[in-house]
DNA sequence: CGGTAAGTTGAATCTAGTCAAGAAACGTGG
DNA sequence: CCACGTTTCTTGACTAGATTCAACTTACCG
């Protein structure tokens, strides 16, 4: 009974014990719902009460570790500034890494279910992170449905973002990984308004390794490759987009990413028609051949 | 605007004129949130509404789908009976499937953040779904707090279990995947009282492939290998798992899966200490060796 | 009883992993 | 400021694993 019931301590609504999380977790300033809205790009109706409810923040230092797999699970997280990654780690101690969040994305989404976090987020930077209580969020979604709503989306965008790293992985060879991949931090950093062409690495390439499915080395060497066919500036990790377009042409050579595998869902959804080359009929090969890169470096 | 407020519309909680969906989607009967809760495998208090408010259920045959890429979103879907497959399509024509959701499982998720959803629902058999319009769960979220929770935890559930399969994706080889697909179909029809040992595949190898990176041949050997081994036998669609250990030792070869790659989210998640074996200094490789079946075979 | 779709198996090719060596960057202390 | 060790990154040669192409067998459905 204790085991069933420990999953639902952690979702209910009805007791708001849990509500002001451990005091280490308050030590710093606190924002408004507005601010959270505009940090996760999601429009709201203007209302007073907006500007009014607070989440605490969170400061997280270079290296530190935010939750730890198997933590008990007790709030959602917002990046607002820095960098993580999220890592499952094997009982052996390998770990592969199931993500970059970075500002405005979610964090601790897989503990609600299980009530307890499955993966362990580590601060590659020093960051700060929204806390979002969810025992406490049922007083804030009573005042207000629609922030009901911006948790659902929320959560949605997260899925959609996990989907599109299957399809990257099922679909793609070490090249179209290693593009897709910098695309991606490509439009989020643009996003966040950053320069879209010209970024550092926060992560190193074991790191982006484990990421994608790929050793060390053979993202090591995909970069080169991308370097010599004049599509991307390398160094260490400092990254500069050449020819954006040709790195898109990479992950597809013929035509279409499933729905913007790089794009960050703020973005357009709908584009569809325009984007049809004339021969669908053609079976060409799934891979972007690496061999292709090869001879254009050439 | 106009693009900015689509998105809005589906999830715009004070208006509630979507709520009673197409006339097309209520054609059968209905089901209570218990049977709801009962079908998710989330125990909630036993509260009398629970039996009064319904919902609706939709058929859907062989091979039709329930929702297509880029439709509008309007509801989410949990099976009730049957089983489908979804898919992001390629513009080109070439599918990646994406999940085989089952009996409790959730589909439609990806179209809530959007606006559309981001991939199509083929029905494999004749199923039932039981709808959840979410413009319409306003109402009853305002009625019963918990059933708010139950919405976060069926999502956070399927993020969970997407995030298990870039996991998969990420780690495993050809047999290590396949291994990890039977074992989780295993677990998810033992889970539904049908036999955990002796199954019927409801879909084909180049689907199987589709969804777990591989080409259909690579599926058939890997099969093939693992039959050969004595550790299941195959005959076209039908499974029989004859030994279920070896089968998770074909994963890791040593010790640790994550948080259980094949287990069921309702099934127990702290489950730590116990599962480790005398040595994780070895420095064994990654990869669960194809070599090891063979042999064992020959 | 054919015709078609699905599955199996083999041989050649190609991709990514493995092992290993070396180069470049970083941090620390002298 | 430089020497030093450590970590990270790059590159090469070789190998294991997955794809490709192709032939063939088996089921399924009119």
């Amino acid at each position: 009974m204790s085991a069933a019931m420990s999953h639902y301590d952690a979702l209910d609504f009805g007791s708001l014990e849990q509500c002001s999380a451990s005091a280490t977790e308050r030590e710093g300033a606190n924002i408004s719902v507005r601010e959270l809205t505009r940090l996760l790009h999601i429009d709201y109706p203007d209302e007073a009460w907006l500007a009014c409810t607070a989440f605490a923040l969170r400061r997280v230092h270079d290296g530190e570790a935010l939750v730890h797999s198997g933590d008990k699970f007790h709030s959602l997280y917002i990046v607002r500034s820095g960098c993580f990654k999220t890592v499952y780690t094997d009982f052996s101690g390998s770990e592969q890494v199931l993500g970059f969040p970075m500002c405005g994305d979610l964090m601790g989404a897989d503990g609600i279910d299980g009530g307890h976090y499955k993966s362990t987020a580590v601060s590659l930077d020093t960051s700060e992170v929204v806390i979002l209580p969810l025992t406490g969020m049922a007083r804030l979604t009573n005042e207000c449905r629609s922030l009901e709503a911006l948790l659902y989306r929320v959560l949605s965008r997260e899925l959609v973002r996990v989907q599109n790293m299957t399809w990257t992985l099922g679909t793609l060879g070490a090249e179209g990984r290693v593009a897709a991949f910098l695309l991606n931090l490509s439009e989020r950093l643009g996003a966040l308004g950053y320069s879209r062409c010209s970024f550092n690495l926060r992560m190193t390439r074991q790191e982006i390794g484990s990421y994608l499915g790929l050793k060390l080395e053979t993202v090591s060497r995909a970069l080169s490759a991308l370097n010599n066919a004049r599509i991307i500036h390398v160094h260490q990790r400092t990254i500069d987009i050449v020819d954006a377009d040709a790195l898109r042409a990479v992950i597809d050579p013929a035509a279409g990413v499933p729905a913007g595998i790089a794009a960050h869902p703020a973005s357009a959804t709908a584009r569809s028609g325009s984007n049809d080359d004339g021969n669908p009929s053609k079976p060409r090969s799934q891979f972007p051949s690496g061999r292709a890169l090869r001879q254009l470096a050439a």
